[in-house]
DNA sequence: CTAAACTTTCAATAAATTTTGAAAGTTTAG
DNA sequence: CTAAACTTTCAAAATTTATTGAAAGTTTAG
């Protein structure tokens, strides 16, 4: 397969994929495509590529920086901006999940606990509700422990052939 | 606050919760009314706590059902059919996980691999996609195996203090 | 300062997704 | 068998979400 049909593949399968999580597919390929580039990328170049309108292509762009996992970078002698993405994947999954912790776990969290603490009834039913929420907010709690804890431990050394074949 | 009303805030804010992981609003909001429920529904009694079409019911539960995280319930004397949710928050998380894994997951990683491996060419370029495909299998592999090793632990004890209660 | 180069905004439009409801299908009681 | 009770289907409508593009805003070179 050629390199470049690869990299159009990639970019539409991450497009799909994320639609099913809940991200918007622009957003998902604007990272793709700066993911497989090689070089910073004009919001121009990302137009081209994906056949998108600038203002879409703005509009991604800051999404994703605000996300934390595109950034800025500025190329001597353009007046342009360009754009890149960190190519540490591990980087980009604890980035991406602090971020969704942070968005939509936390203010769950705080629902359900309200919901257990607010609930004065003391019948068996209020009992089995309360009982219930708890059991909500700690499933929640423990798979976002889990998932802290593989972030924190940071033992991914296996990885990242990537980064370090491009620090060498 | 109310029982009833606190039941109501929880429909409703797992339904937008949902919303963001690219579940639909009304498939969470009729688990939750499930989850909350001390005795089976029917269709119809779903219908009128939601408020929505009968249609809309029957595909939802039949997508629940799908998922394995809502089940048919006779009961005796009635011709109707009745659903409930399983009251074990972990089970419910084993499912979902495990569903999502099968359904998201494993697809995008089928493609990560073809993509590693048709790639013919041995350009710098080419090798640093190469590399890159390589990364984001791993840590999608990684992430899927804390997940699978914490569901597989099953040291959950110290959960389903609901679910606990109610087998007493 | 001012005009060109570039970025941002946002109302209008388009696309995707969800919901409805009525008709068709199925099951069961009698 | 047949009619009532119930479930399923799916095209049309409604709703939600994403995209466009042109106008407004900003920055910089000269």
């Amino acid at each position: 397969m050629e390199l470049e049909a690869a990299k159009l593949k990639y970019i539409q399968t991450w497009g799909s994929l994320a639609t099913s999580w809940g991200i918007n597919k622009t957003m998902a390929q604007v990272h793709a495509l700066l993911l497989v580039a090689v070089e910073p990328l004009s919001a121009d170049a990302i137009m081209e590529t994906l056949k998108i309108s600038r203002g879409n292509v703005n509009m991604n762009v800051r999404a994703l920086i605000d996300w934390g996992i595109v950034k800025k970078e500025f190329v001597p002698g353009e007046r342009k901006e360009f754009f890149v993405a960190d190519k540490d994947i591990w980087e980009l999954f604890k980035q991406v999940t602090k971020e969704r912790k942070r968005r939509e776990i936390e203010p769950v969290l705080k629902v359900l606990d309200e919901l257990q603490n607010d609930v004065t009834a003391t019948t068996e039913e209020a009992q089995q509700f309360k009982a219930l929420m708890k059991d909500l907010s700690s499933v929640t709690n423990t798979v976002n422990g889990i998932l802290e804890k593989a972030i924190k431990a940071d033992e991914h050394w296996f990885l990242s052939s990537f980064t370090k074949m491009i620090k060498k």
